[in-house]
DNA sequence: CCGCGGAGTGTTTTT
DNA sequence: CACTCCGCGG
């Protein structure tokens, strides 16, 4: 069977599978097969005897996960129960597995980033921090500067010094936060994403733990470790030096999560980690054509801090050299975007097998409308979650009071959606909660609006558990209907996407379960996936993906580098790593765009993106003038004619 | 104390 | 252009 796994891989894909026993680092530049890697190390671990649920792997989302376990599965049905999930997972369920041990007596809330702002921002008023000062920072800025510090283990102070110096003179209201927030968190039962990884980290630093955990999963293995965080880096430490039967795969190149505390040093120090560790280079690229490549090795070429390396085509053919087209404005850009995706599907490159790529959502807007009005299909990734939708949180809220009674956040939330019922008199009413232990049916009704007891009762009704959850989710829900009317105009839309989140929740039977889903691994929203649609994705969430026919959209300075890291060499460098996952994700076509941001609020952005200005990535793109004449040009040919495309006859 | 309306501000990426 | 903050009327 060893010799069947053989035959799928090149020489050295062979040697990261084969290599079972100890420390495994594998670089894996992108297209060179990692999936494929780790799904066949997957297999020739059971082959060789190894029982699969003491096998772990650890991903970035969960998404991967399941593609690489699924994908070995169809091989070895033995795969599925291969334990795999991401790093917040799978702290998640070691964090409930120790909770006597870590002190939390009752119910636990996970805090999306979200809530963990909300949270933020009750204690700012709380504690009257910045009032009157407009130029305290936002909840959005504080949550960032506390993650940043647990992350990376420092003190407020010196986050602010090193990355917010302006914000300095706040040092001293951001560290009374950070201990408020602390005590918050301790009392209602909440833990946000740092929290999973900190405590995961706190549990296997106990020796007894470790030793317990680490003998279930004998072997270990990371994906896209170079954007884990020193967190995540020491909890796979932990998990494995005892056996050091460790397996990490990344790229640093395409390390494009620093924002949110990745570390890149954790790949390069793997090996001082891990003595005796094999490395393995993977370069050799089996997804994309020369000129494409060509591209993305002149990116690379540019990049201030690279790690050696080379994209080496396996394929061999040419292709056509990536466009780089330029538009007036958005709608142009828009326009010709959507006819070069019908002209790729009429020559017969399914709209499945094209993505459209963009740095930040609020790009892809304009498009989305021009594809709505033409009536193709398609799916976005990034961006507003179905998950943080308002409507979607309300009724989440009334579900998590029933799991966990201390959860103020949720009690506020509702509270505030009665008539009648501001800021004050939610306080009142959630003290109150409080000192009952969650109880709120003793409250003196007349002092309330009305609406207060039709909550209460609603709640008492939805909180017997045993009940399926849908039935109670029904009772929630005829409670919340009318509220959903009053507040939004398109609530027809919003009551199907409740209906969507119903049917979600009966997957579960236990409710506990589907909300910490709901806040670290969003359950898959529609049942059966759009088999035929284009996909609309944000670079981020593109990772690790491929499709035949790429565009870009929006390559300006200001955009893709986004504006906001123009004065950090350090996320300026991240940005241009982001470019190189964008334009490594094509295989076949590739076309890039740019169009003039109007001058809203004074500030236009009219420069190509300063990566594309290098010249020898300039010199890897064919560039075209679509702006305005042309533009009108192409509304005939849209008519049915092909137009622009006469030289790429190509067959897909 | 609630809630509405007007003014002002600042705009990424995600587990 | 969407969201937040502030001030005023009920």
């Amino acid at each position: 069977m060893a010799d069947e796994i053989k035959s799928h891989l090149n020489e050295r894909q062979w040697k990261a599978v084969s290599t079972t026993e100890g420390p495994l680092l594998v670089i894996a530049g992108p297209g060179s097969g990692k999936t494929r890697v780790i799904e066949y190390r997957v297999l020739h671990l059971i082959e060789k005897g190894v029982i699969p649920g003491q096998i772990l792997l650890l991903t970035f989302t969960r998404k991967a996960a399941q593609e690489m376990l699924s994908r070995a599965a169809a091989h070895d049905e033995r795969a599925g129960h291969v334990h795999g999930g991401t790093f917040h997972s799978f702290s998640y369920k070691l964090v409930g597995e120790f909770r006597k041990q870590l002190g939390f007596p009752g119910s636990l809330t996970v805090l999306d980033e979200g809530d963990a702002e909300e949270a933020l921002q009750k204690l700012v008023v709380r504690l009257e921090l910045g009032v009157g000062d407009t130029a305290f920072p936002k909840k959005r800025t504080l949550r960032a500067i506390l993650s940043e510090a647990t992350n990376k283990d420092k003190t407020i102070f010196e986050i602010l010094e090193h990355s917010y110096e302006h914000l300095l003179p706040h040092a001293k209201a951001i560290a009374r936060l950070e201990e408020a927030y602390a005590v918050y968190k301790r009392e209602a039962g909440y833990l946000d994403f740092d929290d999973l990884l900190l405590l995961a980290v706190k549990l296997l630093r106990d020796k007894e733990v470790a030793r317990v955990v680490g003998s279930r999963y004998r072997y270990v293995m990371v994906d896209e470790y170079q954007d884990t965080n020193r967190l995540q880096g020491e909890i796979a430490y932990l998990l494995a030096h005892a056996h050091a039967n460790i397996m990490v795969v990344g790229d640093d190149a395409q390390s494009i999560y620093g924002f949110r505390g990745a570390f890149h040093e954790n790949i390069m120090e793997f090996p001082k980690l891990f003595p005796g560790c094999v490395t393995v280079l993977l370069e050799e690229n089996y997804r994309s054509t020369q000129r494409i490549l060509n591209l993305g090795n002149a990116i690379l070429e540019t990049m201030p801090k690279k790690f050696k390396k080379t994209l080496v085509a396996a394929r061999g053919e040419a292709g056509t050299t990536p466009h780089m087209a330029y538009f007036g404005d958005t709608e142009e850009e828009a326009h010709w975007i959507r006819s070069h995706i019908q002209f790729l599907e009429k020559k017969g490159m399914p709209l499945s097998r094209q993505a459209v790529l963009f740095r930040s959502s609020y790009i892809s807007i304009p498009l989305q409308a021009e594809l709505t009005k033409h009536g193709i299909p398609y799916e976005v990734f990034g961006g507003l979650k179905f998950y943080e939708m308002a409507h979607v949180k309300d009724v989440l809220a009334y579900l998590k009071i029933l799991a966990n009674p201390r959860d103020e956040l949720s009690w506020s939330r509702v509270l505030l959606l009665i008539p009648g019922v501001g800021l004050k008199t939610a306080d009142t009413i959630w003290n109150h909660v409080k000192r009952e232990n969650g109880a709120a049916s003793n409250l003196e009704w007349g002092n309330y609006p009305n609406g207060v007891r039709a909550l209460v009762e609603t709640l008492h009704l939805a909180a017997e558990e045993s009940k399926p959850i849908q039935d109670r989710f029904d009772v929630l829900l005829s409670y919340y209907t009318p509220v959903l009317k009053q507040k939004f105009d398109d609530w027809p839309s919003r009551k199907n996407d409740l209906e969507v989140l119903r049917e979600i929740a009966g997957y579960y039977n236990d409710l506990h379960s589907f909300l910490a889903d709901c806040a670290i691994e969003p359950p898959e929203r529609r049942q059966k996936r759009k088999e035929h649609a284009l996909t609309l994705s944000t670079i981020h969430s593109a990772k690790g993906l491929e499709w035949d026919s790429v565009c870009l959209l929006g390559a300006i300075d200001g955009v893709l580098p986004s504006k906001m890291a123009f004065d950090s060499e350090e996320e300026l460098e991240e940005e241009q790593r982001l470019l190189y996952v964008a334009v490594t994700r094509a295989k076949n076509d590739l076309a890039l765009s740019f169009h003039l941001e109007g001058g809203r609020g004074g500030f236009s952005l009219h420069r190509l993106s300063r990566f594309l200005e290098e010249e020898e990535v300039f010199a890897a793109l064919e560039h075209r003038d679509y702006s305005e004449r042309r533009a009108r040009e192409q509304a005939v040919w849209n008519d049915g004619t092909d137009g622009v495309y006469e030289e790429d006859e190509v067959e897909y």
